[in-house]
RNA sequence: GCCCGGAUGGCGGAAUUGGUAUACGCGCACGACUUAAAAUCGUGUCCCGAAAGGGUUGUGGGUUCGACUCCCACUCCGGGCACCA
């Protein structure tokens, strides 16, 4: 009997949890609707990619924060929108589907099933009508749509500049694909391969990717440095230099000759005393005839061209170049006839791919001059005017005064900057680091991208009411390898008539990267799954459509990992821009504040992963300690956005004030007391503004020491009970649900209550500490039960028997008294 | 090399933004309950010291009546970028 009864209270997690799971969603407490006059408020997560291994207890860190967050705001009585999806195309799941020979389709869909069910277990908030799925043709066919709006204002072009290429992938890759010069998938080391490709012309918008990161006053300041540093903008100047033949038997015309160079110091222009080119410079092919040594030039061509990217850029590696013998370069400031070389260390794709050398007031010219005994001469003296110049022993790159630069001698070297330029008839010029999108993979999995390829018209995008372009269901998605798509071999599904003049066409064969469909999906959950799927002539540009877009966006709380910063968070802001530019969306930024969780990692230290054997899952903790306390573990470990090892002893903390709180309900039965009122109020304050914060654990800090104020207690009052009970409801809502429903009787959730609102009147002074310092030292405190004058207050402290054996006989200098707090006495 | 973070007990961390450093939790020790254990509760727990007292927020210096907090220099750890002209 006595065992009946200790089992009857005891705090079941298992029976509780599944219960009100299944509850919520009998109930559709969580269904979100745009009919509402209660302010809305945009909660997003970034939607998972569900590969194969499943969640880890790393993963649900930022859900957690979101549905805590989501929850408050409703309770807050804001209209809320908190939807969640799966970003399922690219390579992880295709190489996934490969390596265990299944159709990615399948995989994608065995995954989702996995993922929502680990999800589900965690008791997550989400709408699920709005559920997305950016595999699916419904959703892809808004993403072609979108493409073919950046196709038709000119912000999609083919090109064949050489590009990243993963050779274990077998596909073109973006800048933004890398990770220290390998495929940031697989960790191959990347080639550089000319292959015919899509590209975005994401520059166009670089200088207002960059300045409006100043509006974001909500992200956090890290990521935006990271997206400045990304786009790597610089200012400075386009010059160009005339080359001159030295051999004028041969037959290539020489007249006009000439190379642009892109240099941040075109105050330096006088000491420029030979020219770089890069190896990929396409004026080398006209100059081949002029060129004496060109079995050597070609040489290195080749030689540069085999090399990978890490290979060009390895850290301390000594520069190579090789001289253009009988071309010269004239600088056009004094008309000096200077060498010009080849030399890998000028990159192709910044500037304009050739540099002038000014190796006095440039580290990498100096090194380069040193080795081939070129000339150094300074132009820029840090003092000026100097008698001389000193000899340097490496290169000098500050500020100073022009010197040996005719008649700009003893300008500062800014105001020298346009002025040369000027002189010598360049543009000044602002060039960023950002690269254009490379848009196009050479895979299976993925969006096709809705073009035609006709033998007269060219490039015919496909009929927008043609929509999807469905990519082919095929036995074998095997990459080639060869640059083209494994979608060409299909030769029923490529060949088509053109949209245009009905005559033989080709789609286009490519298909879009992974980032393409996670460009907009913010924007998808808006409309909800049925009108994604719901047949539509005019997509984003109709006006219920546009309704319910500025009805919901910007999207006011935005949770996701920093290592999307230059990735997602930047491919998203230029479809959004673009977007905005066409009138689609009200505002020119699609996420108004960001917050990114700190990583968890294995109790090891490392990062969670089946190679290191570290992983936890979240199905056993939740089995073993409750969703609950799972939830309270993850935003207790430590400040939301610092990272934090995994603890499996220190969760037994979260789960025993869960078990505390169950037996609090065995003792209520008092009346409320204006003590007890005072401290809730306090914690009503701190939890609603910790929350506010994203400052979790303090918040959970607060909850117990409530509990703990209110154990000590006999009995306790029902209402302060419930009050507590509904400040935990969105940290722990299965078993705040539970002892609401069950144990107070309540009829409705608790997640439909109002939030309490803290009444700074109830918080009652428990009298004043006054710490009493002797030079900054703290010897004594004295508590007051009311606030007296400063003068009542120093008499007190002077009178303490401490306190007047420190002062003994030693006179006071002075008395500094801080209200309510302080009284340091100086001696 | 450049740009961001960070460093507080045995451990995770807190500190109203210059005012009693170490809240809350883990761990540990002791005690209560129990035949016993578990669970729970209570007490203690930064270091030295018997005490008085002294020291302590990575290191060194500075500003101040007073510094985890502000300034200068440095060390270490994490992240990002990296031959970007």
């Amino acid at each position: 009997m006595w065992f009946y009864i200790y089992k009857m209270n005891e705090y079941d997690h298992k029976e509780i949890e599944k219960k009100w799971q299944k509850k919520w969603a009998e109930e559709e407490l969580y269904k979100t609707s745009e009919s509402s006059d209660k302010p809305k408020e945009y909660v997003l997560d970034m939607f998972p990619y569900p590969s194969g291994e499943g969640l880890h207890v790393g993963h649900p860190k930022g859900y957690i924060a979101t549905d805590i967050y989501s929850r408050y705001k409703t309770m807050r009585g804001f209209n809320v929108l908190h939807p969640m999806g799966w970003d399922a195309f690219g390579l992880p799941a295709e190489n996934y589907a490969l390596k265990n020979k299944v159709h990615p389709r399948q995989a994608v869909e065995k995954n989702i099933a996995r993922y929502k069910e680990q999800l589900s277990i965690i008791g997550f908030n989400y709408d699920w009508d709005r559920e997305i799925n950016t595999t699916d043709p419904a959703y892809y066919k808004w993403t072609q749509w979108i493409f073919l709006q950046l196709f038709k204002h000119g912000l999609a072009y083919e090109s064949n500049e050489p590009i990243n290429w993963c050779p274990s992938c077998k596909t073109g890759l973006a800048n933004e694909d890398l990770d220290n010069g390998a495929c940031e998938r697989c960790g191959s080391t990347v080639e550089k391969k000319r292959i015919r490709q899509w590209v975005l012309r994401i520059t166009d918008y670089a200088e207002r990717l960059l300045n409006d990161l100043d509006e974001l006053k909500e992200w956090p300041e890290h990521i935006k440095e990271l997206q400045r540093n990304w786009i790597g903008k610089s200012e400075g100047a386009e010059i160009d230099f005339k080359i001159k033949t030295q051999n004028a038997k041969r037959k290539t015309t020489t007249q006009n000759l000439k190379f642009t160079v892109f240099t941040t110091r075109p105050d330096t222009l006088f000491g420029a005393t030979y020219a770089v080119l890069s190896p990929e410079h396409t004026i080398l092919e006209s100059l081949e005839d002029v060129i004496d040594n060109w079995g050597d030039v070609k040489h290195y061509i080749d030689e540069s061209s085999h090399k990978t990217e890490i290979e060009r850029t390895a850290e301390g590696k000594e520069k190579t170049g090789v001289e253009l013998k009988g071309v010269k370069a004239i600088n056009p400031t004094n008309k000096e006839e200077i060498p010009i070389f080849i030399a890998d260390y000028v990159l192709a794709d910044y500037g304009t791919g050739a540099i002038m050398a000014v190796p006095a007031h440039d580290e990498r010219d100096f090194q380069f001059a040193k080795k081939y005994e070129l000339p150094i001469r300074m132009v820029i003296c840090p003092h000026y005017p100097a008698p001389t110049c000193p000899i340097l022993d490496e290169a000098y790159t500050g500020a100073g005064h022009l010197v040996v630069s005719g008649k700009f001698d003893g300008l500062s070297n800014e105001e020298a900057k346009q002025k040369i330029t000027e002189f010598v008839g360049g543009k000044m010029k602002t060039t960023y680091k950002l690269r254009d999108w490379v848009f196009s993979r050479q895979r299976y999995w993925g969006e096709p991208i809705p073009l035609i390829h006709c033998e007269k018209c060219g490039v015919v995008p496909v009929s927008e009411k043609d929509l999807p372009v469905v990519l082919p269901e095929v036995e074998s998605y095997e990459p080639t390898g060869t640059g083209e798509s494994p979608l060409a071999n299909i030769s029923e599904w490529v060949n088509i008539a053109c949209p245009k003049c009905g005559g033989k066409g080709k789609r286009e064969t490519n298909t879009m990267p992974q980032w393409a469909g996670s460009s907009w999906y913010y924007l998808a959950y808006t409309l909800g799954t049925k009108k994604l799927k719901r047949k539509t002539q005019n997509y984003l540009d109709d006006k219920n459509i546009k309704k319910l877009l500025n009805f919901w966006i910007p999207v006011d709380m935005y949770v996701g990992g920093a290592e999307h910063a230059t990735r997602h968070l930047i491919y998203a802001r230029f479809w959004h821009k673009f977007l905005y530019d066409q009138g689609f969306v009200s505002h020119s930024e699609p996420f108004r504040r960001l917050k990114s969780p700190g990583l968890i990692a294995g109790a090891d230290g490392r990062k969670m992963s089946k190679r290191f054997g570290n992983v936890i899952n979240p199905d056993d903790v939740v089995a073993t300690y409750g969703a609950d306390t799972l939830r309270l573990h993850e935003m207790f470990m430590g400040p939301f956005e610092q990272g934090a090892a995994w603890s499996e002893e220190s969760i037994i903390g979260p789960r025993r004030f869960v078990e505390k709180v169950w037996r609090l309900s065995k003792h209520i039965g008092s009346e409320t007391d204006a003590r007890d009122e005072s401290k809730l109020h306090q914690t009503i304050k701190k939890v609603t503004e910790d929350i506010e914060q994203f400052k979790f654990n303090t918040a959970i800090s607060a909850l117990m020491i409530l509990a703990n104020e209110m154990e000590r207690k006999e009995k306790i009052s029902a209402i302060h009970y419930s009050q507590f009970l509904i400040l935990l409801s969105p940290f722990a809502p299965h078993v705040a649900e539970e002892l609401w429903r069950e144990t107070l009787g309540h009829k409705t959730s608790i997640h439909l209550e109002p939030w309490p609102s803290h009444d700074e009147s109830k918080i009652i002074s428990e009298g004043f500490v006054i710490t009493v310092q002797m030079n900054g030292k703290v010897r004594d405190t004295f508590t007051t039960e009311t606030e007296l004058s400063e003068d009542e207050i120093k008499e007190k402290a002077l009178a303490l028997e401490k306190i007047k054996k420190w002062i003994d006989g030693q006179s006071i200098k002075k008395i500094i008294y801080v209200k309510n707090k302080i009284v340091n006495i100086v001696i």
